[in-house]
RNA sequence: GCGGGUGUGGCGGAACUGGUAGACGCGCACGACUCAAAAUCGUGUUCCGCAAGGAGUGUCGGUUCGAUUCCGACCACCCGCACCA
């Protein structure tokens, strides 16, 4: 019997058809036990798995099995991120619908999902591209849009002028479309967006309490959210120079203790002031700058662009006086290389303490001045010629009243001195009047001069208030009557020699304006949402001419995509479809228009895991009990490649879903492992074509490998191990693997070798090793149970030898759970080994001769010992487990089998062995009995022959012993 | 440029809070079984050396009775972001 092997191919499907039948893994939501949800990143539906599907699903089956034999009541469910666009590639390519191919690749991969025997609640499925799924998506964008977390604005996108659609930055390679291979166009679009950066602030500081994620991660997304610390500051236009509306420029800066080494102002090329200046110039027959804005905005997003893209100027003409000093005139230029998007889209310049600054006044001669002097340098020597000082660390020279303070000191000064020098106020007119309408909505900037400036330079007095709105301009002043002091309006009036003020309520000055503000700035933009693309959810706005953007009545969701589109035409096939966009405006009736951009798919993926919460509520996109309940995800498995977008989109979701009352808590995912990739050897022929790894033959060459095409013959050059990809030919498809090991055999390599989080490296023999692993389990476990007759006493009864073998199982009973509470899966595996290792010698010495009957207590050790290793493997390779466990006269499933308890007694010696060192180097062992203290084990370590022979009959200087761990004598 | 990470046998990798470096697997070598091969099983496998012994965790230095682990400097490679003011 013993000699039989184990048949994957027929034992996996029996075993998978059982748990469904028996419906196991079932998950209720009214349990009592303690809850664990493990989930792994859905999949795109492309139509196969791939081996980096294997090894993320098999991870998080791991985890869901052992947690549910510790007692758990485990949420492990899947679904699938079925919209995007390579459905609708597929249905240009094959004319066949999005939603046919979808669901056919979903059938497909769930048939292979199957096979791998994952422990899946399959009742909770779920699909994005389901009605039932996306409409509470909408539902939720309507949420979002009420509660002002959605906005619609103009953005710049890149855009393929013959797909024509907007490409992710990443969809542009080279300046043009992936697909198309057109010339990618800059274009403003209005788009949809989340607001994502309105939790900028909390999705930074929250990451601090996120201690499960990988530090990468975390690090990824705070430099993602790109928070910085600076000041805005006001520049004012020489209107003798700047004939425009515009009064002042503003900078926003890191480093405002430079401020005094300030040589230009910069502005981005679509900034409002640069396009202001180039037509008040075009208008006087000058088209130069113009032109310049213009050449400087086709510039692409592309990488190999920007890192070529020579870094120019323009100069305007125009002047800004300097926020410390008014005559002290910088001249403003416009510049290819600021960016619109992010701080004000205008710097000013210090080029002694930045690079790019220097490089562009060695550029136009503007030269520079150092203001912040290196540790232990001569401020007088100190000269910057073309390598800026660009570190914080240092003096303050060359800034008047910042000289000698550190840098930190200096950003200090600047900012409380700018922000006390306040010269306008934001204006609230009086109610009532007729300006009221516009102004509360678009207040005027009031500006007074200060005084004096910051070096106590007199300024004309604050007399003439002049403010701004709505392109009309008004004055008051010392002559109309009217006075501004603290922030307040005052009539003023002259009875006899005496000024009389009175306070008038009618105006009312807000928020004063200072010429500096303290500004927290981040690198995050908001969520551009808007795809024009047909296999997305639809965005349920509908456009009216006289209502303008109306939301579709929640009870009128979802607005589902029509069936009938065609692709024939490039284009969103949303927008050539005949009749779908056009509907009745919900508020007037009238004729109106559907919004026809879907959203972005990242979208989907942002609430999915709270959805299998309860997949089943129609009403809501949750239910409120269960979710809280369930969520958060206590372990999310998946790839490395979703660290910022899918996670920090989830993050901000849940933070929408509770600021509309949909949630009760902040983060999503409280436990995230960041699995490595499948890698594999590359195979290339002579003429440097890829080879499969199925059409290679490899042969041992003493230390070295060969390879050979199986085909014909000749030599193959195996090349650096890579990331399994069809275009490099080196994937390995895991229904082969499957129908030829079985899934325990690929789940079990999976796991082995390489660490978690860390690429592995697939191959042959590695899979070869751990099939061979399977029949020696079985055949262990078949022997074991043979001693199933001889097995006859209790554990009280117990001889050494017995104990010996219950110590094995147990202690890796224990370091396996250890390892397993730490996603450590390969020293689990490495565990499992070594006690397979041992047991099967004291199997076959059980066994023993022919004639000779196994021990009775023997017996019993070793079948309880074998019971422990077909556990340890259980969550690994399930089928396998089960097999075995049937095997050893169990009738249950193991898969619903409590993990076995540790017994403590078992994992410690009596008699331990210690090594002893002489001077740090090992020389001996010495066996004590573990309770023996200091002195006993220092005798005994003295009087080992070793040790004699290496003090060489001195005493020694010192015996270091560090209890149940080391000696170590120093000679 | 900024940020993060990793360097240990032929290879993947172990080593908890400073305490026997190389667990476990792959590969390789030898042996058993076999007419033979495959499969399987057993033994060995960091390097130098017949051995005693010595060297050894990217490099150099430091702290310590003792360092893969802590500190400093450097080197190499990988990953992420990047005209971010």
């Amino acid at each position: 019997m013993a000699n039989d092997r184990y048949n994957a191919r027929e034992a996996e499907p029996r075993w998978q058809k059982i748990w469904d039948e028996r419906g196991i893994f079932k998950t209720p939501n009214d349990d009592p036990r303690p809850k664990y949800y493990v989930l792994e990143m859905f999949p795109y539906p492309s139509g196969r798995i791939h081996m980096g599907h294997v090894r993320n699903y098999t991870m998080g089956d791991v985890v869901a099995r052992y947690k549910r034999a510790k007692g758990f009541n485990v949420l492990h469910p899947m679904g699938w991120d079925a919209f995007g666009m390579p459905a609708e590639n597929a249905a240009m390519a094959n004319k066949v619908h999005p939603r046919e191919w979808t669901y056919a690749n979903i059938a497909a991969m769930k048939a292979q999902l199957k096979s791998m025997g994952l422990s899946l609640d399959w009742a909770r499925e779920l699909a994005t591209c389901d009605p039932a799924y996306y409409k509470h998506q909408q539902r939720m964008f309507l949420d979002f849009l009420a509660a002002g977390l959605v906005e619609r604005k103009q953005s710049k996108v890149n855009w393929d002028p013959v797909d024509q659609t907007v490409l992710a930055n990443e969809q542009v390679i080279d300046g043009r479309g992936w697909r198309s291979g057109a010339l990618v166009e800059q274009r403003e679009l209005t788009q949809w967006f989340f607001k994502i950066t309105a939790f900028a602030e909390q999705l930074l500081t929250a990451l601090d309490k996120l201690d499960r994620w990988p530090e990468k991660v975390r690090t990824m997304q705070r430099n993602w959210i790109g928070r910085s610390e600076g000041l805005r500051i006001k520049f004012r236009l020489d209107p003798a120079t700047a004939p425009l509306q515009e009064k002042e420029i503003q900078v926003f800066t890191t480093r405002p203790d430079t401020l005094f080494g300030a040589k230009f102002v910069a502005l981005a090329p679509d900034h409002p002031i640069a396009n202001a200046a180039a037509i008040a110039a075009a208008n006087r027959g000058d088209n130069t700058l113009l032109t310049f804005i213009a050449q400087s905005m086709q510039r692409g997003t592309a990488q190999a662009v920007i890192d070529t893209a020579e870094k120019v100027g323009f100069d305007t003409g125009i002047k800004v006086s300097h926020p410390f000093d008014p005559n002290w005139k910088l001249p403003v230029y416009v510049a290819n290389f600021i960016l619109m998007d992010y701080g004000t889209g205008a710097i000013f310049g210090c080029p002694a303490h930045d690079q790019r600054d220097l490089d562009f006044v060695n550029k136009y001669g503007l030269g520079n001045t150092p203001v912040v002097c290196p540790p232990n340098v001569d401020p007088k020597s100190f000269v910057i010629t073309d390598k800026a000082y660009e570190d914080e660390a240092g003096t303050l020279i060359n800034s008047h009243f910042l000289d000698g303070m550190t840098v930190k000191q200096a950003k200090e000064e600047v900012a409380s001195r700018l922000e006390k020098d306040i010269w306008g106020y934001k204006l609230q007119l009086p109610l009532g009047t007729k300006e009221r309408a516009a102004t509360a909505e678009k207040p005027g900037t009031l500006v007074t001069p200060a005084s004096k400036d910051a070096l106590g330079n007199p300024l004309p007095p604050p007399f003439d208030i002049s403010w701004e709105f709505d392109s009309k301009s008004y004055q008051w002043g010392l002559g109309s009557g009217h006075w501004i002091a603290n922030h307040r309006y005052f009539d003023r009036s002259v009875i006899g020699q005496k000024e009389q003020f009175e306070e008038r309520k009618m105006l009312h000055l807000t928020e004063p304006v200072p010429v500096g503000q303290r500004q927290v700035q981040y690198r995050l933009r908001d969520w551009g949402i808007s795809r024009q693309r047909y296999w997305g959810c639809p965005i349920p706005i509908i456009h009216c001419e006289a209502c303008g953007i109306v939301p579709v009545p929640a009870d009128s969701l979802p607005v589902t995509l029509p069936d009938d589109v065609s692709f024939e035409k490039p284009g969103n096939p949303l927008d050539h479809h005949p009749t779908w966009k056009h509907v009745a405006c919900p508020q007037c009736g009238k004729p109106a228009r559907r919004e026809i951009d879907t959203m972005d798919t990242f979208v989907d993926s942002s609430w999915y895991y709270s959805r299998f919460s309860d997949p089943w509520i129609e009403t809501a996109p949750t239910d409120r009990a269960a979710v809280d309940a369930w969520l958060p995800v206590d372990q999310y498995i998946g790839g490395i490649e979703h660290a910022i977008l899918h996670l920090l989109y989830s993050r901000f979701f849940i933070r929408a879903m509770k600021a509309t009352d949909r949630v009760g808590f902040d983060e999503p995912f409280a436990g995230l492992f960041t699995q490595g990739m499948v890698v594999h050897e590359t195979y290339r022929t002579a003429d440097g074509a890829y080879a499969a790894p199925t059409e290679v033959a490899i042969v041992p060459d003493g230390e070295a490998r060969r390879a050979t095409l199986v085909s014909t013959g000749q030599p193959i050059e195996i090349g650096p191990i890579e990331k399994m990809s069809k275009s490099k030919r080196n994937t390995v498809d895991p229904d082969e693997i499957i129908a030829a090991f079985g899934a325990d055999t690929a789940r079990w390599f999976m796991l082995s070798d390489s660490p978690p989080d860390r690429d592995v490296i697939w191959t042959e023999e590695g899979v070869k090793g751990a099939s061979r692993f399977v029949q020696r389990v079985w055949r262990f476990v078949r022997e074991a149970a043979d001693l199933r007759p001889h097995a006859t006493v209790s554990a009280s009864e117990f001889g050494p030898r017995a104990v010996q073998i219950r110590k094995i199982a147990h202690r890796a009973l224990a370091a396996y759970s250890a390892d397993m509470e730490r996603l450590r899966f390969n020293l689990c595996v490495a565990q499992v080994y070594d006690a397979v290792n041992r047991l099967e010698t004291e199997l076959r010495d059980a066994h023993g001769p022919q004639d000779k009957e196994p021990d009775p207590d023997v017996s019993s050790a070793l079948l309880e010992a074998a019971e422990i290793v077909v556990q340890l493997i259980a969550p690994m390779m399930p089928h396998l487990a089960e097999e075995c466990w049937a095997a050893l006269g169990r009738s249950t499933l193991i898969a619903a089998t409590p993990w076995p308890v540790v017994e403590p007694g078992l994992l410690l010696d009596d008699a331990i062995t210690l090594p002893v060192q002489v001077n740090g180097k090992k020389r001996a062992d010495v066996t004590v009995p573990r309770q023996a203290g200091k002195e006993e084990v220092e005798a005994a370590v003295l009087a080992l022959d070793a040790v004699k022979r290496a003090l060489d009959g001195k005493p020694p200087k010192k015996v270091i012993v560090v209890p149940q761990r080391i000696i170590n004598v120093v000679a």
